[in-house]
DNA sequence: GGTGATTGGTTGTTGATACAACTAAGGTAG
DNA sequence: CTACCTTAGTTGTATCAACAACCAATCACC
């Protein structure tokens, strides 16, 4: 059995901190849009995919990947977002098994109403409270964590 | 209405990758912990703070500030690890409307058990990945955010 | 072109969390 | 001491997500 190797002090302060923002962040996001827009985070998240998709549509489980859903999760979403009409599925006629997704009309509305909200929580709780410098550092720092969290990038619509 | 003010570039980079690292990171680490202990970080968290506590006590209002979680999760979760042997419930006698929570030996086993793996996990997914810069940047950035996020230092049983 | 394996998506069931209602104990004012 | 308000914790109910089982369409291969 190997010994384990101990965090030091500035190792041990930085994951405590980071772990409690890792907690809370998530929870604050998910509270402005539920409150204001009575959306989740990860409707409103599924929406904004779609409406930056070619068209507006996406394959179910191409908007699963952007989303980091799994294909049950996503679908039962769906099936509700479907029905309070802000999206749409229609069989895809060219794969027969697959089904395209696409943002209506008012699913589009609804990421118009609800993005300034969002946006404006999250420069208060993100951003005005760092500075220009430390802006960066968190985009590199995200970057770091991301080449082993998501070495293939799906949640990046631009890549592969 | 007032005029949304958008992102940067430099904004919007760090903000998406940062969001995306808010999504997976949590995950990865539950999966390590459910797959080699059967514990939810939640559980292990609530493990971890007691082990830390003087006499392995704590009142249940107090570890649930600690752990951020309201009191009806809480309960229920205390019911299972109870269950398990991890923890006790025992009246408390200053306040009979309260209940102190004890870490028993076995949970104090557990915990032993299983911190190695998760110290390791978070080394490989979070501290490996960051020089020793990045890992001071992050835990100031923390900081900064944790000012507007926990501005009371709920999650931190050394203050206030 | 038929047989078997794979992929795309939905649904059954179970465990987990939130909100609200409830019980019980403690504090406070008359 | 009694009526009322607050605090500590548990439990009822509804929603949400995960895993697994399932159906349907496509592909690989002979």
């Amino acid at each position: 059995m190997t010994e384990t190797r101990w965090l030091s002090d500035d190792q041990q302060r930085a994951w405590v901190r980071f772990a409690a923002v890792l907690e809370l962040l998530p929870a604050a996001l998910d509270l402005q849009l539920t409150r204001d827009e009575h959306l989740t985070h990860f409707d409103y998240f599924t929406l904004a995919m779609l409406s930056e998709a070619p068209g507006r549509l996406l394959r179910t489980s191409a908007l699963a990947a952007r989303t980091n859903a799994t294909l049950p999760r996503l679908s039962r979403v769906l099936t509700r977002l479907e029905g309070e009409g802000f999206v749409a599925r229609t069989p895809c006629e060219a794969d027969r098994r697959a089904t395209n997704v696409t943002l209506t009309d008012a699913g589009w509305e609804k990421v118009v109403a609800a993005a300034p909200g969002h946006v404006e929580n999250v420069r208060s709780l993100v951003l005005d409270a760092l500075t220009p410098e430390q802006i960066t550092q968190l985009g590199a720092i995200s970057a770091a964590l991301l080449t082993t969290l998501d070495p293939q990038g799906k949640m990046f619509a631009s890549e592969a």
